[in-house]
DNA sequence: CATGAATGAGCGTTCATTCAT
DNA sequence: TATGAATGAACGCTCATTCAT
């Protein structure tokens, strides 16, 4: 009896992260206002009320996509900086697990934008977004100030810096969908190259 | 006969200058999608009509809306580094000049990718604004490359480090319309602050 | 064996008047159109499909609800003038069961003629509806023939009277819906009595 | 110019009248619900988007033919009672005023119930509705209490009755509807006839 | 018997674009 | 030129009904 319960929970939730796959995929070729939830049901095999049985509305379904891709992001970077000792150490690593997040995410950063900037409820749909980036930001910040302490790193503003550089990167996965020849390993390394050797005491 | 040909000549193009700033107030107020082509007639004191006597379509105009703001951008940009002497101030130069810009241009970055990513004609709406933003980088490359051959810089890889430093702006600009909070001023003296400690030859 | 399918055809039965009822609560607060099956079935406490079991489709389920209600009406009414003598009282009667009526089935009427009026088969849907209000109807063309032979009432002409005479209480039970304050007793006296008035021979 | 203005002003109300009457035919053809705004364009022979022009929504369709229907009702009514002398020969000439307007009104009460009873602003819908009725009513018990004070008529208590009286011509229109065989005529005969009989003074 | 998931036709409404004047 | 009226394709969403378990 439980088993069916978990069964059928099983089901429904495998079915959510079908669907969730099938709208990522669509509104990010397409885009948020071209993409129709037929083209989403079509592409995940259901019917589009099916779609409305497991999502409120095509707002809930963008917003659930987004969410269930970047959700976990911040836990999969930090895993990736245990093993690093120094704050340089750490901050190349970050530079590549960002760079890894920018491939992914190809179009997702554009495609919130796109659905921000014309959903009728601005303040809400920002809100999570902001909070995904403070997350990150309170993470970056956090080893940038470690290495300051540690004497690794030059006294610097950590925070205002922290934007600029996670701005970089959200504006590299904007300019790579317009320009898919930039090659992002060379940008990411004279990137955080020049940004290290700035911040580095001086021995 | 010719003075009223220029006359007329210019009663239109002063209408067209009112329309395009309605357009640029209207969209980036509501974003292009939320907004309406009668919002943009409103703003503008004219009829529906009327704006397509001047534009062909929605699409174009926030085409010509966009290109009427950022067209010049470049010329006023190197106006502004003229009476600069070293590559390091020049750079200092233009990261205050994109500073106003990101302010200026608050949510027309945004607002380009949101219409962007809509576009069925993702190609030919992407050329026009690829073009602005390699029309920039050559420009922010020639500093660099100027300043490693005077020997002021360490020997960088000058263009990707240039997609990466316009891209933190570009993305600034968009982090500002989620983020009013954010102050400029201060992520502008350290990310310019840092990036020249890390280009500049070590004294 | 025999217990045992009683006992289930009892349960069904059981079940039946529970969604009927519901149907019934949920249909004349929020309007045929705008309740839906699964108010229906949240109200009854059931699943959507348990609804499906027991009626053929929505239609069927407010017929069937509208006759649970009806259904007896014209005996218990006949009960209550059995006690009754002359035809004055008998009216007297009646209009006391229709002010009754007009209570307990407020908005009922309102009801039928809302499905009634969108039905794509209102020859059908109006039938079992026409049947109720004849049986009713000559019930009462029966009191005021009777009157009239007695000598009670003067010559009148009876069918089209009663028309009247049930069109008003049903008219009112649609006012009440819009109007709760319409003082239905007052109405009662004074209608009837009016016409009381106006039937019975001048002595 | 001022011709001009005035002439599309008369285009524009002829259109709208075309529209109503259409939404009218087709409504009270085919109900609320069952009626489409697709159904009531192509009656009035314009596009659906025309509908809009003119009217909020199909609600406000709705509502507009209704009142546009019934408006004036009231007024055409007192017109045909100033000829009269009598109390009583006003009430004859109400009752014949107003099986007219169940014949023309076929359906239009009905209409409106299915409407309101489906209404997600019944509070709304029903506030004009009632201010129709009252006006009415107060015109009748105005007519009623003259014939009282007269000593035409025997003191009765004229609003309740007064409701009772136009019930029963609602409910003959909906009546009418389900059984177009009632004869209208005879009806109002026996029905104002019995009346009359009750309120008049033995001589 | 009963459930909850799935279906898909159908609707009201919007809005970029065109047209008559 | 400029207007405001007209168009109609297209979309998100609902919900009565059916199905698999």
């Amino acid at each position: 009896m439980a088993d069916a319960a978990d069964k059928r929970e099983q089901l429904r939730e495998e079915r959510r992260r079908q669907i969730l796959g099938a709208a990522l995929t669509v509104f990010s070729k397409k885009g948020f206002h071209a993409a129709n939830v037929s083209d989403v049901a079509a592409e995940a095999g259901v019917s589009q009320g099916t779609i409305y049985w497991y999502f409120d509305s095509k707002d809930d379904l963008l917003k659930a996509a987004l969410l269930h891709f970047f959700a976990d992001f911040g836990e999969v970077t930090l895993d990736a900086l245990e093993h690093c000792q120094s704050a340089a150490e750490k901050l190349q690593a970050l530079g590549q697990s960002m760079e890894l997040f920018v491939k992914d995410a190809e179009g997702l950063f554009t495609l919130f934008l796109s659905y921000w900037s014309s959903s009728s409820q601005r303040e809400e749909a920002g809100r999570w977004w902001i909070d995904l980036l403070v997350e990150y930001k309170d993470i970056l910040v956090g080893i940038i100030e470690e290495g300051v302490r540690n004497g690794e790193f030059r006294p610097v503003d950590a925070e205002p810096l922290v934007w600029a550089l996670m701005a970089a990167y959200d504006g590299l996965a904007a300019y790579l969908v317009l320009m898919p020849d930039i090659d992002l390993k060379r940008v990411n390394q004279a990137f955080i190259g020049t940004l290290l050797n700035g911040l580095l005491m001086e021995s």
